[in-house]
DNA sequence: TAGCTGACTTAATCTACCTTAAGTCAGCGT
DNA sequence: ACGCTGACTTAAGGTAGATTAAGTCAGCTA
């Protein structure tokens, strides 16, 4: 087994599909294209322009998509100007956007893995030291561990019933 | 700025989305579905009952999203066979499969901060000494750095291209 | 003040994936 | 051999999000 589920199994009902934290997350990010419009923002495009030329997203799509995320929270418009235009606005990441960049980038490390032959286009480097970077799960004794090594615990401050811990 | 994109901006278009590693583990994620039904696999559900049971999915929808996992890889299905049964079938994670576990746990964790005021209905824990565990971006030298500190370059290695390198 | 341009919006249409409601089917127990 | 049951499949219909193709609109340039 991969990951075990430790805890009251009966207790499950309690954490079903509305409360898993990440279906909640699937939630706002609502559809595989607002993905894609993130992955842009983490690489760093912030004009709509560019959001539009380097996905397969239209215009209209794009707008939408756009507009979403800045609903939720994830992105911001902040306007600027350049010589000689009218102001426009651009896109850039919130700091709860920011936050999303682990997962985006385990999903990229995946998609390397098993998608990609060579490795995949691009590299994640710590700027501070220059290593390479790689999103790892990691536990506060400060090892690192591989998936299986995981259990799925019931969180311990569930307000109504924790009786029954092992 | 969030994160930086390092080397040859030119290069940007040898990466765009058909070329992006997680574009294409989203390609194989297809729907949120699909990442609903894996939720379920990491949290040890292996029954088509049970997945059926603890998301808001259909029979019918069900049926074809872990048709289309078993496809693509991310789940097996393995045969058992309960007393006085005929034998049926239950769906585990492949190695594959496993590996998005550190994508999804990230989306938990994003989720718990950001959608769950007492910090969500789970907890992961390092089944060798019992700490709590966090997905983390981590360098080969061993730090573990926030979003901010990554810095995203076009890899070293593409056959064609790459004389500007810093 | 008229025109241009980038950033959208609107409209019509298509498709993917969902739903509910019925089948279908394999194979163990009787 | 017959019926039951769990695990699907089929069918009909709805909705969300995509597309292309045209607008719209703000505001700098001329």
């Amino acid at each position: 087994m991969t990951s075990s589920l430790i805890g009251l199994l009966a207790d499950r009902d309690s954490w079903r599909s509305e409360r898993c934290s990440a279906a909640r997350a699937l939630e706002v990010l609502g559809t595989p294209a607002n993905l894609l419009v993130l992955r842009e923002a983490f690489y760093g495009t912030t004009y709509f322009q560019d959001f539009v030329r380097e996905t397969p997203l239209s215009e209209p799509a794009m707008a939408k998509r756009l507009r979403e995320l800045v609903d939720v929270g994830l992105l911001t418009r902040v306007p600027y100007q350049e010589a000689g235009q009218r102001t426009r606005h651009r896109y850039e990441l919130t700091p709860p956007g920011e936050e999303l960049m682990v997962a985006f980038f385990a999903l990229m490390e995946w998609g390397d893995r098993h998608a990609a032959p060579d490795g995949g286009p691009v590299r994640l480097r710590h700027r501070d030291c220059g290593a390479q970077v790689h999103p790892r799960l990691s536990c506060t004794e400060g090892h690192i561990l591989p998936p299986g090594e995981v259990e799925v615990v019931a969180a311990p401050t569930l307000l109504s019933t924790v009786a029954a811990d092992d």
